[in-house]
DNA sequence: ACCTGAACACCGTTCAAGT
DNA sequence: ACCTGAACACCGTTCAAGT
């Protein structure tokens, strides 16, 4: 019995087209990088005129947008996982929130890059992406207002301690998925063995005198 | 006694157009940011035909490729003077350097993105563009090196702790300058003051316990 | 309602041809 | 030696036309 591709190929053809085209997209960025995906490769891929995304997206910048979105729900997701699995202390909460938001950039970069890509420059990243607006960034400053009040950490305004720890680990994070910070062990264990300790030195700068 | 304009718009063609290709594609991220810049805008607007600087740089990436080198060298000599001016201990040197880094990204924001841009999307991030190989990240490294002789920085790898320091003022600068750090301060006096605070606060992780 | 195909105004890059 | 103009293979976006 022969295969309908025809069907297949328009299987989408029932509300799930822009789902198709925000996986085809991180495909396609993980593959040959941000800087080449166009909307008509991603049309292409998903089997539609190039025409066909603009039924479910404003324009190209809309799907970055949906990307960067999705990316953000991983994040948040992620990092309460680990928080909800861990038996430690706030400090130890603090800790994970920044080696999860390490990790999440190094095994998703693609959906990273869309996050924190080139921001002013793509009308996306905006009133939507701030900072204050995003789950991810709230739940770091509640685990900071915690650690203030169990005297854990420093005192100071919660939203610009929550920023100087952003700082520090989107800074880092960079460097890693640009590879300007060498992962020259083969063992993936101590590779973040070495993350943790970085991390930790970092933040101790938050810590009380 | 009549202008010519022909003469004037081709003065360049002695040898100088590849600096003012540099100037011109500065100037149109300056006003129209990184994305939309074109070599064909860049052409135009220098005054010759976008075939023309085929003729002294090998693509698009190269023109990017010599803006990065130059903001490297402008926020070595910036962070060199600023060092040479100040009359405090290695310790305040090595704060003076992250907040010329920060103080370089914000004030000249089109060289910082092309120099800290896409990276691994862009073939001009190359051997050259390497930490171990930029001057001014030597610089740091060796600031670091002096006080950890001192005792005013912690032991380890000299080259990690500037990855460190780096990863920092990096991601700060990164989130000043796309504006999610407020600088609701009308008095700029008053922002290079809590700046100057966040940067002490961050890399007093690196002192000694 | 959803998609297509042609059209438009842009890109980066190459290359024969001009001075 | 240096620049031009046409050409090529791409873009994002729009829109009348098809089902």
């Amino acid at each position: 019995m022969k295969i309908d591709l025809k069907k297949q190929s328009h299987s989408y053809h029932h509300g799930n087209l822009s789902r198709v085209l925000i996986d085809t997209a991180v495909e396609i960025i993980s593959e040959q990088g941000a800087k080449d995906l166009s909307l008509r490769k991603i049309a292409k891929r998903a089997g539609v005129s190039h025409a066909a995304p603009y039924r479910h997206f404003k324009d190209k910048n809309a799907i970055l947008g949906a990307v960067a979105k999705e990316g953000f729900e991983m994040m948040l997701r992620q990092t309460q996982e680990r928080i909800a699995r861990n038996k430690g202390n706030e400090l130890d909460h603090f800790a994970i929130s920044g080696l999860s938001y390490i990790d999440f950039a190094v095994h998703f970069p693609a959906h990273y890059r869309v996050m924190f890509g080139t921001r002013l420059e793509n009308s996306y990243f905006s009133e939507e992406f701030k900072p204050e607006s995003i789950p991810v960034f709230k739940l770091l400053r509640d685990i900071i207002m915690v650690n203030q009040e169990k005297g854990f950490l420093k005192e100071g305004d919660p939203h610009e301690m929550a920023m100087a720890a952003w700082s520090i680990v989107h800074g880092f994070a960079m460097l890693r998925i640009d590879h300007h910070i060498p992962d020259k062990e083969k063992d993936e264990n101590k590779v973040r063995d070495r993350q943790r300790t970085v991390v930790l030195t970092l933040f101790s700068g938050l810590r009380p005198e």
